[in-house]
DNA sequence: AATCTGATCAACCGCTCTGGT
DNA sequence: GACCAGAGCGGTTGATCAGAT
């Protein structure tokens, strides 16, 4: 027995909205709000379409905020270097950038953006270890497969040149690396993440007294012997970035941002069904703007 | 001019999460 | 704690358009 439809399908429009009916929808949320309750939403409206539906049309298309047209090279910066730290959590991404949608966002990077680093990789290439020989022998509990996570899926390869951090030509023409530098401080100064805490797990758990919370929590929270096993597991793979994924993930005191081009474009690369920091990601960016939002989804 | 191909993006689908009971 | 309904999310699809052939 599956589950029951949100609404009644044989009796909903689907498709493309008609002037009409964003029309009708503007108006009833302009004059009664959503009420909280999609479902019965636009039998309340008059519309013949499903609750979802309209919520996706509201938040996408109609809200007065949204911002239309292209993005510009800080929200470049900005989605590439969320994306390395967070995945695929297009909703945060967005609550990072004022007046777009995770729609939008993620059209842009499936369309554009990943392309445009992409299309700079295209000669020699080497082969990386993928992140999935990581975790392949951590503890489960460092980890949970039910919850894809796009950053860390599998890696194929990885050019050469962009690996090697003399390439200038790519750091000069790439929207995500046009700073001067492309060392991890210049990238945190792109974009306002003021409270650097990631939390990989069932649940945030801070261990610090001073509420920095710095540190990262797969599952549970790490004890100094799983780091010392995690980071043994690096060590004895005897690869030269392995260091760089840890800092990546906020690790041992590096700030979750402590990423490189490297890491940008090893999470373009792997693309599967394997996991590192999924379930649960909580990730806690600006306060200001967005701990609202992200509390009141991850708390 | 007609057809093909690839890019774009709005919308849908199915799943998980959350809060109420 | 179990169950349920609704909200929200991310992945995917499909219609449309633009450029190439």
């Amino acid at each position: 027995m599956g589950r029951a439809p949100c609404c009644d399908k044989a009796n909903v429009k689907k498709g493309p909205w008609s002037p009409e009916e964003d029309s009708i929808l503007k108006d009833y949320i302009h004059k009664y709000g959503t009420g909280g309750n999609w479902i019965s939403l636009p039998h309340k409206a008059g519309l013949k379409r499903c609750g979802k539906s309209c919520r996706l049309r509201w938040l996408n298309y109609l809200r007065p905020d949204i911002k239309h047209g292209d993005f510009t090279d800080e929200e470049d910066r900005v989605i590439c270097s969320l994306f390395a730290t967070i995945g695929s959590r297009w909703s945060i991404m967005a609550a990072q950038l004022p007046g777009r949608t995770d729609n939008d966002i993620k059209n842009y990077w499936n369309t554009k953006l990943k392309k445009k680093l992409m299309g700079l990789s295209s000669q020699s290439q080497r082969k990386l270890p993928t992140f999935s020989s990581y975790h392949q022998t951590l503890p489960t509990s460092y980890y949970n497969p039910t919850r894809s996570f796009a950053g860390f899926d599998p890696l194929s390869s990885v050019q050469s040149e962009i690996l090697n951090n003399n390439n200038n030509a790519f750091l000069g023409t790439n929207p995500c690396f046009n700073h001067t530098t492309s060392t991890p401080e210049s990238l945190v100064s792109s974009y306002p993440v003021k409270e650097k805490l990631i939390m990989f797990g069932s649940e945030p758990s801070c261990s610090s007294s001073d509420g920095s919370c710095s540190q990262i929590s797969y599952g549970r929270e790490m004890k100094q012997e799983d780091m010392s096993n995690f980071q043994g597991l690096c060590a004895s793979d005897g690869y030269e970035d392995n260091h760089k994924f840890m800092l990546s993930c906020g690790v041992n005191g590096g700030t979750p941002l402590d990423y490189d081009l490297e890491d940008v474009k090893r999470l373009i690369n792997y693309n599967g069904d394997n996991n590192c920091c999924n379930n649960n990601n909580h990730v806690l960016i600006d306060e200001n703007k967005t701990q609202e939002k992200v509390m009141d989804y991850y708390y």
